[in-house]
DNA sequence: TATGAATGAGACTTCATTCAT
DNA sequence: AATGAATGAAGTCTCATTCAT
């Protein structure tokens, strides 16, 4: 017996968002299906199997759908600025923000990656680099152009990319420092951290 | 009938790093006890109860150690240091070679603070302040002195840590760039952050 | 696989009747969960799960149940009938059916007490209660219409059920003596502790 | 290492009495020999191996210890006295006296039978059967005296135990009613369940 | 599609018992 | 005679998964 207006559409983000919340919460392992079902609005963690082959399989499910998700909004973001020092305050800006306010989203993709079997781990790993891909290459066109001066690009990057993403960890919204100033501050700090002056005007 | 030779002084530390081993591999949730008494040399699950109440008092009391180990380590290799300069050239170095080289502990001190119940979570965090502490205060004392601007020095400190302590799941060792090398680009990219300047000498 | 025709209605009494039987016999502390889902026909211990929360929940729902039952059956045989002597005959004609015939839940309901914790163990005396308190109904309205002489109600009530219901503990059905028989002793004893003189006929 | 003073005869005591607490209170099956040795003033459980061959060997020896004990204190009080009437209520006396002083042997005597296996079984049930023989003989000597008239001297000697065997379930020391009066008003029963006419004096 | 129930594996934990010291 | 540690078996309970309805 189906309730009423429950079907694919209603039932399925109802799912993913519990499952979001849940593994956010407790982790993948510690997650249960029954809390999950529970969550979701069904009776029984039997009718999760109408949504997906195995819990193994909801989590790889989710963690792509966040992470096609980002690279979209990425593109949209970043992808049109001009200007190889107002690309890297675009990416600054849309990084911290995605992070801040889709903190459990974020922290899951990066938390339980472990939790992935090798075949699926990897296809997730592919996903992920094209993001990182594009702070390589973004810094590169600013090495390149004189704009920045770096020792290593791909270090730079990740270590770029880590501090920017553990915000998420220890920034909490209502704080002492409002989201605006905080990415006003990044933006600076990663641009003193690619050694980039400001070319004096002629 | 009991392999001669075991006792605390012996069974204990093979099961901590048996412990380490198997978290960092699985995480906490999905290791399970079985394999740590196998690991650790002994026949069967029980025998570990001779060494802590239940599964999550394992978590942290090898938490603990951890966290007391790197703060003792900490003062030994940073505190003696003269110039705030070279202080923080220090600490980027031990923190760096502490988190490649210890990378499990490393690891498990970062990612299972979510499985610790409530007291105990903050019992671990106060532990934890105490480190951040350190770097703050090292900050501070660069702003006061004239040789580090920063516009906001929790921020600084929270985000040089964070990247500084991500290197542990992207580095290596071995790899296309040396320990060495490692440091000494974060040295660089640290001192960046926090807009130092090589005063002029008179 | 599912054995074709269980449910809640089937599953439920077949436990139940399982459990009876293996507490009876070994005790609560002794029964162990995998014995009894063998017992009411399932294949494994958690199926149980199903039907109540914990070992010690079944235990009370079991306790519960019977002394519920038994109450209901007092008022049913006992009630109705007329003159406070005739009441004596038929509550220890009743009292002494009930715990030969269903001498396992008997022996369960003043045996596993000890096996309560002290909330459940306060509900249940007081289900316990409902049923000395019909006695000492009985014991004092013959002690004010005169038929009885007693030194304390209380205190007789208490003895007699005693007596009453350790019959189960040693008569044995089929042996030397009917139970036909062991109602009628009984009802003379009881009498006798009532002090009750046959009233001489006008 | 040996605790100065400890020996077999200040340790077993101390075993027997902290077993005898701990089954009075979790019951036998429940009761583990961690705590006993502790209680006992132990540090660990494989001390307790000195003193007995299994938990079970235990459980047997305490129960002979206190029904021969009772044996000897029945002779010794009831033994002696004189004439039939005098004699039951000296016995109702010495058995109020005894289970309600020693409520803890009592009851471990009555509850456990269940866990001795079937050979300790029967050598205790010898030992019990004992006790009950001398209530059946005094009853068969006053029916034979003609001071007792009762249907059935077997079931009659069940009862009368049953019920002051009981009464340590119930009553509590220092309670509305004292010990003194408890007694009085059993020997009064326990004569009236016997049909005792006090013979007119010539 | 949803539900309730069953399954089987496996988890943590307890415990009586043994034994070298 | 006592201790600390190890063992192995067993116990309660959880959980992903399956399936008839």
């Amino acid at each position: 017996m189906r309730t009423i207006g429950s079907s694919r559409e209603v039932t399925w983000p109802a799912i993913r968002n519990a499952g979001i919340a849940l593994i956010y919460r407790h982790g993948f392992e510690a997650m249960n299906l029954r809390d999950l079902a529970r969550d979701a609005g069904l009776k029984g963690a039997g009718s999760l199997y109408n949504y997906f082959d195995s819990k193994e399989d909801f989590l790889f499910r989710i963690m792509c759908e966040i992470m096609e998700e980002i690279l979209v909004e990425l593109e949209e973001n970043v992808g049109p600025v001009q200007g190889v020092v107002e690309r890297v305050k675009a990416f600054v800006e849309f990084h911290i923000r995605w992070h801040t306010t889709r903190r459990e989203e974020t922290f899951i993709s990066h938390m339980e990656m472990r939790s992935l079997p090798p075949v699926r781990y990897k296809a997730y790993v592919g996903l992920r680099k094209k993001y990182e891909a594009f702070v390589v290459k973004l810094i590169s066109a600013g090495s390149r152009s004189g704009d920045f001066s770096v020792p290593d690009v791909h270090i730079l990057a990740q270590s770029i990319l880590s501090m920017l993403t553990s915000i998420s960890n220890w920034y909490h919204v209502g704080g002492r420092v409002s989201q605006k100033r905080l990415i006003e501050i990044h933006q600076e700090v990663v641009l003193a951290m690619l050694q980039w002056q400001a070319k004096p005007q002629r």
